[in-house]
DNA sequence: GTCGCATCCTGATCGC
DNA sequence: TGCGATCAGGATGCGA
């Protein structure tokens, strides 16, 4: 599943193959993964140029000429491919852009989670997702004295607390997994019993982990590839994510899975303690 | 304001 | 072998 570290490689992978094109026609085979009127989407892409690509937490922001954005966010299993305009149509292809080169951009989405909605360039704070995220990783603002006090207003347990981006964005089930492992951090913690000691372990863990994920390329659990088909490296780093019944590195304890929230979450019962004394 | 849960969706896996 | 049930999970909307 994309994750900060997977969507920022799709980011530079992706703008290396269509910076720079011209927008001849688009093609949506599947309406609902267009957020707002399709038709007028369609419209409103013909004849733009993608000047760059940028990243805000999971989401992408593919700037095209005439001040127009698409906030492209991939979900579970989105991604991209450049084929020639030759290519046949793929099973799990919902959207295709045709350049005006011939080439073709085409979205595809096993599970049809992911979503693409037309802005004007500057209002995608205000008219997305976006308006929702906190902090990213290794931001200069993300500090840990920024994160404490945020985590203090919050009744919820930390699983779930970082998961939902509005404090840091970026990190998804494998990634708040490993961090927690990492500081030594349970789960089920509420947000607000972690000690300055453990936000600061968290906070660490966070920048750390996402720096170097974003330097292998990511996590390939099932299905991730950039838009060059390549598989990710973070995978062959993952501590606790995927390895239920296994011994934990540390300590050698079985790492259990346990449903937090409905998601599933991987962690070590002996040195992932809860904390509740503040 | 905050939290938990259902919903979207389909391939993989499991049990019978 | 074939079938149905269950699981996986990010963002969003809604009710409590």
């Amino acid at each position: 599943m994309p994750e900060l570290p997977e969507v920022e490689t799709v980011r530079k992978t992706l703008t290396a193959q269509v910076q720079g094109k011209k927008i001849e026609s688009v093609d949506v085979i599947y309406p609902n993964i267009v957020s707002g009127d399709v038709d007028q989407f369609k419209a409103q892409l013909q004849g733009q140029t993608i000047e760059k690509i940028d990243r805000i937490g999971k989401y992408l922001l593919l700037r095209l000429s005439h001040q127009l954005t698409i906030v492209s966010h991939l979900r579970m299993e989105g991604k991209y491919r450049l084929v020639s305009s030759q290519t046949p149509i793929q099973k799990h292809e919902h959207l295709s852009i045709l350049f005006t080169d011939g080439t073709q951009l085409r979205y595809d989405d096993v599970r049809k989670f992911g979503r693409l909605q037309l802005v004007e360039t500057g209002r995608e704070r205000v008219e997305t997702g976006i308006r929702y995220l906190g902090y990213e990783p290794n931001q200069a603002e993300f500090t840990s004295a920024y994160f404490y006090q945020a985590l203090q207003k919050k009744k919820k347990n930390i699983k779930n607390t970082l998961l939902d981006q509005s404090i840091v964005s970026g990190l998804g089930n494998i990634y708040v997994d490993e961090v927690l492992w990492l500081s030594h951090i349970h789960p089920l913690t509420k947000a607000q019993d972690l000690t300055k000691a453990q936000v600061l372990s968290l906070h660490q863990a966070i920048n750390e982990e996402i720096k170097l994920a974003i330097e292998l390329n990511g996590t390939t659990i099932r299905s991730y590839h950039d838009s060059n088909g390549n598989e990710g490296q973070f995978q062959n780093f993952l501590h606790v994510y995927g390895k239920q019944g296994k011994p934990c590195e540390r300590c050698q304890t079985t790492i259990e899975k346990i449903k937090v929230n409905g998601r599933g979450t991987s962690f070590c019962p002996n040195c992932q303690v809860v904390k509740n004394d503040g």
